[in-house]
DNA sequence: ATCGCTGTATTATGGCAGTGATGCAGTATG
DNA sequence: CATACTGCATCACTGCCATAATACAGCGAT
């Protein structure tokens, strides 16, 4: 289940939140408009619209209508958690089991880092 | 990314690759038929035949109409080693990169093991 | 008030993936 | 040949995804 094979609208998410996790829409910072974010991705407005969607579902972008949506108060701490506690529920077990199953050993992935 | 958000077809071809690997399915065994699967699983046969599909297209069964599907020879390996390619390529790297940007250790995660 | 930005709602359309019901074709066994 | 099993092909239905063309509503600066 590559990233590329992702609908638009989750990979978009996705950046959004490695961009929140990375500080680089530090809290409290605007996000990039709708129409804009649309044009640098290469989407639809609606598209980039629904993606945003879930994060202010979630309380973790402020809207001000008419302004912008903002990187709400604690999000990043938030996003950190939620993303840790899913990693360790969802994404680890198969990812061990696959190992166990292979016979790979945590040597061979631990050498070439960037 | 859940296995249970997998479409059908994926989830049957997970469970006989993993059959395979374990040996519950030998080189030279017939599989279940597409009909007899399709009821153990509570499955549709054509989605079962679209899970099989994939495996005769990579030469890991054999097709004998009329009869049935078979494991290949040199199946096993031939698996193994196709799912230890794609797991160091595709599946580990994004993991890494996920560990890393939430500051998880692999400490946290080789404890509650079964 | 006007202009230019912001997000949002509406409706419609095309494409594609997943699933399903039915029937046909090949093979072994009697 | 008849039967009962195999895989496989065709057609159709459904839902999700993405896009499009508008239009509307809120805010700020001129």
């Amino acid at each position: 289940m590559n990233n590329a094979s992702k609908p638009v609208y989750l990979k978009l998410r996705d950046i959004i939140s490695e961009s929140i996790l990375d500080g680089e829409y530090a809290e409290g910072d605007m996000l990039p408009s709708v129409r804009a974010f649309a044009v640098e991705q290469g989407a639809n407005p609606l598209t980039v619209a629904k993606a945003y969607q879930g994060f202010q579902e979630d309380g973790l972008v402020t809207v001000k209508r008419g302004v912008g949506m903002f990187v709400a108060s604690g999000a990043k701490a938030k996003l950190r958690d939620a993303q840790r506690a899913d990693f360790i529920k969802n994404v680890w077990p198969p990812v061990e089991r696959q190992m166990k199953r292979l016979n790979i050993k945590l040597d061979e992935l631990l050498e070439n880092n960037s």
